[in-house]
DNA sequence: ATGAAAGTAATAATTTTTCTCAATAAGAGA
DNA sequence: TCTCTTATTGAGAAAAATTATTACTTTCAT
């Protein structure tokens, strides 16, 4: 019925190099590290290859403001930390409690498949205390205690 | 002190059509329309101050896997619903409590100064009861019913 | 009114991602 | 094992989205 899938060496390669990082790197990132080891793999494969294996759910994309797609091999559902100034990106251990469907399932009437929580600012390398990084702390926030409802 | 900030025409019209939209416009819609009242207008002017807009504070960028940015005048924090099928992009009515700073400000030494929260599925319209559209239900999910916990 | 600072238009360039298609390789069956 | 079918690749073109460059124009304090 579905289209029937063949192994491949270069999306397994793929597929190990994402589960190799913990820094959630970009299709670029990954095109240069599979190139080791397939020195004549398309910057097409990686692309091709990385969208099947997301819509596989094998991987998990994130798109944030920095430009190009990362990629992340933990499926479980987690918050990610974007840092404005390095474009860094990394896992935010949070326990933020999402009730989604408890909260708006009255109203809403589609499907939700996945999710995505990310928090932009200033990474521990880059927040320079001196400076005048820390300008504007969450803004529109209404509890100056930094817990925000929405 | 900071940089001399002098007024334009054209990024008063781009703020206005922004916030006459309550759909999230694209920076190409947005061209389109101040193109109206601009007809010179050239997209690197939109481009350039929806970015400086952004970095002022006075409206929001959303990036989501659907390719385009898109741009949002409501400043409260609130969470954006994204169909994967036709790209659109909505208010979430959730009612999630962030709890970030709690949680996680023992471990975080950098600074917080924005957030995202994104769902991905199909909406109303895109849903077909009829068909498969309703394949996986938040994959990685723990409770049943819904309720994610991160 | 004038001039420096800031802004714009037009376009080139860059970055990121997708698409095309002939060639290759994986898996199933003989 | 050999062959056949087809998913997959590689290479490059192309598209899409965004940023940078530069000469000209507008704004606004003086």
């Amino acid at each position: 019925m579905s289209t029937a899938r063949k192994n491949s060496r270069q999306r397994n390669a793929i597929l190990d190099c994402v589960k190799n990082h913990e820094d959630h790197p970009t299709a670029d990132i990954i095109y240069q590290e599979v190139r080791e080891q397939f020195p004549h793999i398309s910057l097409g494969t990686v692309y091709r290859n990385l969208s099947l294996l997301t819509s596989l759910g094998s991987i998990r994309k994130i798109s944030c403001n920095n430009h190009a797609d990362r990629f992340d091999w933990h499926l479980n559902p987690h918050a990610h930390f974007i840092c404005n100034k390095c474009g860094s990106v990394s896992n935010f251990p949070s326990k933020i409690q999402l009730l989604y469907k408890e909260d708006s399932g009255k109203n809403f009437r589609g499907v939700i498949t996945d999710q995505t929580i990310l928090f932009y600012g200033l990474c521990e390398d880059c927040y320079d205390p001196e400076g005048q990084a820390a300008t504007a702390a969450m803004e529109g926030e209404e509890a100056g205690a930094g817990a925000a409802i929405l």
